[in-house]
DNA sequence: CGGTTACTTGATCGAGCTCAATTAGTGTGG
DNA sequence: CCACACTAATTGAGCTCGATCAAGTAACCG
């Protein structure tokens, strides 16, 4: 805010929850001054990882959970038999490593897709946090719940729509959480690769890559490398489900 | 069943989870007796549903998670188009309704596939054995963490495996989680239909039936309308996962 | 620049879906 | 106890969406 707070820059290492932009986003959300003091405790340090540079690997032992600051950062599953599965892509404010309390190891990979700063909150920490501050367990069931329900979408998407909509979707959820965060909800940069869109959405590169094609022909978006904007978002919202099933199809009822 | 069982019945409603011959699975596994009691006071009591019955419907206000006592459930999301995900099959001692925290409503459906019972925690004293019981917090976490990394096994699934290797995945799971109950892992009734697993495993019902008489002609098993029997448990295995793949394939990683 | 990687575009193929017909359970009521 | 309706499951035939294979182009980077 104020020009002399310049000099300062060594310190936004070390800066406190309370001045973090995210937090309205971000773990500290619905906390009171006093609980926001001492989840800064809790907060061991931050991390900067560059990318391709790994957060944790599946197996690496641990109790930490992260809060990604600035930056992207992609978590997959790998299977023995050598392919692997992209499980997420996180922006500021969103958690990751939820999967380690299980047996104190990682489930899963976490690799940055640009340079990207993260918070670190130790498990010892947190579960300290959660016991003396009880906001801070209700907003940790809520991230928790949030992501179950954000991975049950998926499913739902792997399981059921067209690659058409499944690209729709993804670049929709994109959008929001982009403005959520004071970004350009219309015209952004994708941090991530073709290869590993199509990874996460259940595609073919090549099929990512006709999509774009046609999304274009369509005048729904101009893409150019990794640059996208959205020409016709009501266009882009209308392919998002499937129209066409007069009656349910496919159905989980009995 | 029996007139003279009748009389117990009613205690049977009950049971506290000192008694719970599910203990060791759910969620008191790691508590002490101490702790045990104040989870039962947490529990508030115990339902039975029906076939068919929904336990919850998506949308619905609620705070309250729920554990399968006897039976098994299946959760499902629903989109606006008419089609519908199942998302998950509960058996015994596994927790439901986890995505109910983040807006106080369900995000998924839950519908009984036979006569179930569960033990419902409600929020509020959810909330309180969180802080009291430290370890109940730990369990807790642990649950949720398993909770994430199924899901995330599920969208490899969805995303990567072929229809051979999902239908002998699902199987291989739902052995193990039988054998883990003490019921048999090689002989067992499917509580689902043919148009559950396949809405569950991203298949045609067709597709369903046609692998499992593939498999009844290689010797892998025996069908016979929803009793399975695994008659090569090692060739069941080893359809989990590709094996033609000799440099990585579809990669995740940069 | 030359080499590497990311992306695009075209042509072909196949796993699994859809459609259709049949069989086998499962009640339900007379 | 059986006839009827209804749903669940199987089996066959053909088709389609998106994968795979192949080639070319464009950005990036030492």
């Amino acid at each position: 805010m104020t020009a002399s707070s310049e000099v300062l820059n060594i310190k936004a290492i070390k800066v406190s929850c309370h001045d973090c932009s995210l937090a309205e986003l971000c773990l500290p959300r619905g906390l009171n001054q006093a609980e926001i003091t001492e989840l800064d405790h809790a907060i061991q340090h931050r991390r900067t990882i560059h990318r391709g540079d790994h957060l944790y690997r599946m197996g690496d032992r641990g109790r930490s959970v992260f809060v990604v600051r600035t930056g992207s950062i992609k978590t997959y599953l790998s299977t023995g038999a050598g392919d692997e599965q992209v499980v997420g892509f996180h922006l500021p404010g969103e958690i990751l490593g939820l999967d380690v309390f299980d047996n104190e190891q990682y489930s899963s990979g976490a690799i940055a897709l640009e340079t990207s700063s993260v918070c670190e909150l130790s498990g010892h920490h947190f579960e300290e946090i959660c016991k003396t501050v009880p906001a801070m367990n209700t907003q940790m069931c809520r991230l928790v719940s949030r992501e179950i329900t954000h991975d049950h979408e998926m499913l739902l998407l792997l399981g059921k729509k067209t690659a058409e909509e499944r690209l729709a979707t993804f670049l929709q959820s994109l959008s929001e959480r982009l403005q959520k965060r004071g970004l350009s909800g219309t015209k952004f940069n994708l941090s991530m690769s073709r290869q590993d869109m199509g990874n996460y959405l259940g595609l073919a590169v090549e099929t990512i890559s006709r999509l774009f094609a046609r999304f274009q022909q369509e005048g729904i978006l101009t893409v150019e490398r990794r640059l996208v904007s959205i020409r016709n978002p009501a266009g882009l919202k209308s392919m998002i489900s499937s129209h066409q099933h007069g009656q349910p199809v496919r159905s989980a009822q009995k």
